[in-house]
DNA sequence: GCGTGCGAAATGTGATCACACAATGCCCGA
DNA sequence: TCGGGCATTGTGTGATCACATTTCGCACGC
């Protein structure tokens, strides 16, 4: 990939960094991994202390995060991971639809050779992880084809406005990879977004995207289940347990 | 307005409220109002002295802005006010033009008669002060228009999306300001816009506005310079000069 | 006696400050 | 024009304050 390194999923390299910038982005890292959950709560001092830092700069990360909407303030002004109901993933992947294949047919004009180099192995890696079973990797790769796509689109605004909405969902990753591994997979269109973008056609290749986008997220609708979406049993079964958390 | 007060915009009752709370809605207030102005520093202990607090809450205010895209982070850490390129402005327009029809359409099914009765004085506002010459005027009504109806989208997310950026484009108010007055004002479809929704058209609305949107960005592409347009005879006259700032 | 409520104390948590440290950039003088 | 010193500015720490929540215990009622 020409373009600058990956800003979103950050490797290692956590030495001379600022301490708020390592907090955020191992928090960061949690959160779209699902290392923590949905209705966690993150206190500052919970945080710094697993940290080994002082209030501040977990403070700041913090802050930020939920600037970018990734995580949720209390009114206390205590941060909790976001729960993603139903509404909530509907809504995110609406905004997707629409923002995801603007970044396409932006970079479209600006892909070449190197971009073709890159990005050919990633869809192949998406297939022999899937066909191993191995949904986290084909998700890596996934998610590394499109975002090398959408950085050559030239568009900082609308890279970051894309990476927020990645990190918004990062807490529903774990259930959707369970549900997709047992689903055989969603079907996915990167080979024929890839054909399309060497070929010129940057417009297929977004509406490639598009449909993929909302078949997918038919897809999870159908089958995963959401915060609140408690089913008759459950609810019964919930009825006269005072004592239970979340 | 039945939903909750507009959060974009606070008014007063700065009183209770967190010292960083409001540090950060004055800031926010001076970048869309053009009070400070693009490539302006502000250094946190400036702006703490200015509002006279301590440099804490500052510095989280100017985080927060910066995580929302509406202040740029020097290397070093120092905040400054964007300066918008004239490709950041097509790309912001863009994007709006995306997001702000989806809105309209997202917000059709919940808008009733408390609705209308409270966006038909913002249109007969706007043109009440577009026929005065008061702009600025103009500005504030079409803007309360449009977040009124955004703000009945309930997609929390959207409107979080959009108010950023709008945020962005705050800066840049001053100048179309002056450019739209001069020009004696671009057309402004709201009325036909309200009138399609009071006819349940979500999507005759959405289109209208997007139609708007893009009309108003060729308008001020072709009427504004941006940072970065300098003239020829500007640039000539900026050769040899090797003290100048900005 | 057992269950239920209410209230106060204890705890947790965020907000803010003043201070110390280090990196950055600027300005002045050679 | 180049170098060095100094002012400015961001970063991070620890203590302290006020507020919110939780928890525990006691008293009341069944």
């Amino acid at each position: 990939m020409p373009e600058a390194a990956n800003s979103f999923f950050p490797q290692d390299g956590e030495e001379g960094l600022p301490l708020e910038e390592m907090a955020y982005r191992r928090l960061r890292e949690a959160l779209v991994t699902g290392a923590i959950l949905p209705g966690d709560r993150l206190s500052i001092r919970a945080v710094a202390a697993a940290f080994s830092v002082s209030a501040m700069p977990v403070r700041t990360a913090l802050r930020r995060l939920a600037a970018e909407q990734a995580l949720d303030l209390l009114p206390s002004g205590t941060a909790v991971v976001p729960r993603l109901t139903r509404a909530g993933f509907t809504e995110l992947s609406a905004i997707r639809a629409k923002l995801e294949p603007m970044a396409v047919s932006l970079a479209a004009p600006h892909l070449g050779e190197p971009h073709w180099k890159a990005l050919a192995p990633l869809v192949a890696a998406h297939d022999a992880a899937r066909a191993a079973g191995d949904a986290a990797v084909a998700q890596a790769a996934d998610r590394d084809f499109l975002f090398g796509i959408y950085r050559s689109a030239q568009a900082p605004l609308l890279l970051g406005l894309i990476e927020t909405l990645w990190l918004r969902r990062g807490p529903l990753f774990r259930s959707v990879r369970i549900t997709v591994t047992a689903a055989g997979g969603l079907r996915h269109s990167h080979g024929a977004m890839l054909e399309a973008l060497r070929r010129g056609m940057g417009d297929e290749a977004a509406e490639l995207l598009r449909v993929e986008i909302e078949d997918a997220t038919r897809a999870i609708l159908a089958t995963v289940r959401f915060e609140g979406d408690d089913t008759a049993a459950e609810r019964l079964a919930w009825i006269g347990k005072p004592g239970r958390r979340r």
